[in-house]
RNA sequence: GCGGAUGUGGUGAAAUUGGUAUACACGCCAGACUUAGGAUCUGGUGUCGCAAGACGUGGAAGUUCGAGUCUUCUCAUCCGCACCA
């Protein structure tokens, strides 16, 4: 009798990995490779669900593809700086850099006793200072390329985390971290020049078509949102340009309606575009219309998007092509940051200019009616039509409208076609201590110089008062006081560091590079090679614009900057779902957290795996559940105990199929028919819980028959299946029994399916009636024959006036009275 | 509003891709063994019905010999984006 001790057995084997280094990757690079990767957490503290979650599944690919002979790279990191290890020091004092590698510690001890299959070797911090060498060359290379550059404009700023944040970090108008309302504030801060790859961050999208889910391709196209138009200069008249000094002749406009042209009837500036604010700092504005002005910039974006409010500037444009004038307001509903924070606006053919225009009782002109109907003024019409009142282009749908009003603007040089992106540059300093420095130095008299690269790391101070007040590094005594590289006179350092998204772009490939080499390199292009891309990423939905736009930014500059040749880094991308209790996403807020760490300890590393790859599929929500979790502590425990029935052998047992009885015929079947699965579930759907069940019922199958040879052959290749799934318990029966010989490709056996009694249902008119056995050969006049005599009963009194017979399925026959 | 998904027993979920709906597991019911246990084993378990049988994959229609699967419409839930000119 055995008895299944998972603390034990796990512990041993999880000494005999360590001791063995059995998952580092071979430096071999004629062999045939698979890098799996799962994200990397950032160090909070301990491992919560939906971490465990994230790794089993990398865990059991990895696994997988060794058994399958592959050379594997699957390695873990951790994406350790960033604002809660500040917050940390906020709050109970420890120093952020203590605070973040203790908890790294922890954490690589539970990745230990879940068994997971990490390079050991490899494993990195983003905050090491080696790591922090390689960023900052990288930023040097690109402020180089122009692909990094510092402006002031209008950000994000988050005032409880005293930082500002990008585009992509702010969630209805808050926070994405800590849930605040983000303001607007004015200042300098660091871009990356990410809308200079829209294009291509849009089209390669179609390169990933298969690999990932569609929900994400969705979510970049339209967070990348490319539309195409007429770009074109509105100028002013006589009286508007004295009234403004002449200090502007007019603005600039985009559109992707220029077929509505004829229709405009007045334009709108951004309450912060430039000649608003020109005309509030010098009084060209009454005081009420300034305070107005003032209500609508300060607004949040939510109130902002309530209700719509403007103002006149008692300003005139000329229409481009009629020459009358036009008047300008300011708009609460005109964007600063898209396009050129300046429109035409045409109430007769858009919802929001109609809306404005209500409003302010402003003119509604027609110039585009439904083909065979008439305009109607009382609502805007937007959808294609003829176009009329609009000059020479009257009679023309309005989509060749666009199209030739957009040459003639061309020919005349009046405007062009344009491009935008709702895509912004990727704004990157963060007023915080604990991140990445940037390396660059404020000099009198050279400007912004890049640090000289045999300087780097420009690494981070260690004795600094971390207060929550302003940023540490600029407070720090002596820190940013330093020689400019270039003159050599006294300058000040960039205290603003890095937002942590930077580090996470290009992690996947420092795992590409042998340790022994990280000193030297960040990697090497003959690594790259051979390593990249990700043959399986897999993590959470959440990153699916974020962290996934980013890395594929980072790609392609690191293309152009000769570092790699591949345009995506990830070929398949799998994005699980949350993991529940109660029908809520668990938290600590909620109180609905189950402690990995007190599951392992109860049940075992393997019961834990189990039960996350059995009660659902990867993709869709898991609800936790801890009677099932009992059942698959149960399923193991049996699974263990039974290999008792086992004989010791190194190789797969022969067996003469045709002398076996029909118990055992029908265990052998079933544990093929879960290999069968097994290979499917890998290779491409993933459903891991089919294939356990499959598993499961290989199990009750073998369980009915006592023939050894059959157990044998049974666990030979079930513990091979499980063996990704629950490892320790696998390692064990393999060692005991086949001396790891059966952790390997295994062969599907075709004889076990041939079966010498087909049974069939038979149906009548589609209704499932009677199951009948016939040979395999059967003809099928003699399968309808026997169909009919088994069938009698409701075939009385009736005509048969249809018979189909679908092969090894059913019998159908269609009657009516 | 736009976009993406999902909807099957008491529960988590299967269904070889148009061919006998509910595999596997949890739960529940009954029984066996007991050194009484939240262990193990055996059997049962979609709904209605004594039964024969009827009904049954959110709803309605359609295509088909045959639909959970395909088509159209519709309802509900979840997620993402949202004044993008």
């Amino acid at each position: 009798m055995l008895n299944y001790s998972s603390k034990e057995l796990e512990k041993q084997w999880q000494q005999y990995w360590a001791k063995d280094r059995s998952f580092e990757p071979s430096e071999d690079f004629t062999k045939p490779k698979k890098y799996i990767l799962s994200m990397f957490p950032f160090p909070s503290g301990r491992l919560h669900m939906g971490h465990v979650r994230n790794y089993t599944l990398s865990d059991a690919f990895a696994r997988y593809y060794r058994q399958q002979g592959f050379n594997v790279l699957h390695p873990i990191g951790f994406d350790s700086f960033g604002m809660p290890a500040e917050n940390a020091a906020i709050k109970n004092g420890s120093h952020p850099k203590k605070w973040t590698y203790d908890n790294i510690d922890y954490m690589k001890g539970e990745f230990k006793s879940l068994g997971f299959s990490f390079s050991k070797e490899r494993e990195l911090a983003t905050s090491d200072e080696l790591y922090t060498k390689f960023e900052q060359a990288f930023i040097i290379d690109m402020y180089e390329k122009g692909l990094l550059y510092r402006k002031k404009g209008f950000l994000n700023w988050c005032p409880s985390c005293h930082t500002v944040l990008a585009n992509e970090q702010v969630i209805d108008g808050s926070c994405w971290r800590c849930d605040s309302d983000v303001v607007k504030k004015d200042m300098n801060q660091y871009y990356f020049k990410i809308t200079k790859y829209g294009d291509e961050l849009l089209s390669d999208l179609s390169k990933l078509e298969g690999g990932w889910p569609k929900q994400v391709l969705t979510m970049q196209e339209n967070w990348i949102d490319k539309s195409n138009g007429l770009e074109f200069k509105l100028a002013f008249d006589e009286t508007s340009l004295d009234k403004l000094n002449s200090k502007f002749d007019g603005f600039s406009v985009f559109t992707t309606r220029p077929d509505t042209i004829y229709g405009v009837s007045y334009a709108a500036l951004a309450p912060e575009h430039e000649i608003v604010s020109y005309m509030i700092e010098n009084l060209l504005l009454d005081k009420e219309t300034i305070e107005k002005i003032k209500e609508m910039k300060n607004a949040s974006s939510i109130d902002r998007q309530k209700e719509k409010s403007g103002v006149a500037l008692n300003l005139h444009v000329l229409h481009p092509l009629t020459n009358k004038p036009v008047s300008i307001w300011v708009a609460n509903f005109v964007l600063m940051d898209y396009g050129s924070g300046a429109v035409m606006a045409v109430p007769a053919h858009d919802e929001r200019d109609f809306d404005f225009a209500k409003k302010y009782d402003l003119p509604v002109k027609g110039v585009i009616k439904p083909f065979g109907g008439e305009f109607s003024a009382d609502k805007p019409f937007t959808d294609v039509g003829e176009l009329f009142d609009s000059e020479m282009f009257n009679g023309l749908n309005s989509k060749e409208a666009q199209a030739k009003i957009i040459e003639y603007f061309e020919d005349k040089k009046i405007g062009k076609k344009t491009t935008n992106f709702k895509l912004k540059d990727w704004g990157v300093s963060r007023q915080r201590y604990w991140g990445a420095p940037i390396p660059f130095v404020h000099c009198h008299d050279c400007g912004i110089v890049m640090e000289k690269k045999e300087n780097l790391p420009i690494a981070l101070p260690e004795d600094i008062q971390i207060t929550g007040e302003g940023n540490p590094l600029d407070h720090h005594p002596s820190w940013k006081h330093c020689k400019c590289p270039k003159c050599g006179i006294d300058a000040l350092r960039e205290t603003d560091t890095m937002d942590t998204f930077v580090e996470s772009s290009w992690y996947f490939l420092r795992f590409c590079a042998s340790p022994k080499n990280w000193g030297k390199e960040a990697f090497s292009k003959e690594q790259i090679r051979y390593w990249m891309s990700v043959d399986h990423y897999i993590g959470g939905i959440e990153h699916a614009i974020l962290h996934l736009l980013y890395a594929r930014f980072f790609t392609k500059v690191f293309r152009d900057l000769g570092y790699l040749e591949f345009d995506e880094p990830f070929e398949k991308l799998l994005t699980q779902g949350m993991v529940l209790k109660d029908g809520a996403k668990m938290s600590k807020s909620k109180g609905n957290t189950v402690d990995p760490d007190a599951i392992i300890e109860k049940y075992g590393a393997d019961t834990a795996r189990l039960f996350i790859l059995f009660a659902a599929p990867p993709t869709q929500e898991l609800e936790w559940n801890d009677n099932a979790v009992d059942g698959a502590y149960k399923f193991i425990k049996r699974f263990y105990e039974r290999s008792v029935n086992v004989c010791k052998t190194d190789k797969i047992p022969a067996l003469e199929h045709s002398k076996l009885t029909k118990e055992e015929k029908f265990a052998r079947k079933k544990v093929y028919e879960a290999l069968v699965r097994a290979e499917d579930v890998y290779r491409e759907k993933y459903t891991f819980n089919t294939m356990i069940a499959g598993v499961m019922e290989a199990m009750n199958a073998l369980n009915l028959q006592s023939n050894s040879d059959v157990w044998s052959e049974g666990y030979w290749i079930l513990t091979s299946i499980m063996e990704p799934v629950i490892p320790h318990t696998c390692w064990e029966i393999s060692s005991q029994k086949f001396s790891f010989k059966n952790l390997a490709p295994q062969r599907v056996v075709d004889e076990v399916f041939v079966e010498n009694v087909l049974t069939l249902g038979v149906s009548i008119n589609g209704k499932a009636r009677v199951e009948i056995e016939v040979s395999p050969d059967a003809a099928n006049d003699v399968i309808i024959a026997m169909a009919k005599e088994s069938a009698l009963k409701w075939l009385e009194g009736k005509t048969i006036i249809k018979e189909i017979v679908v092969p090894k399925k059913l019998v159908n026959l269609v009657i009516k009275d």
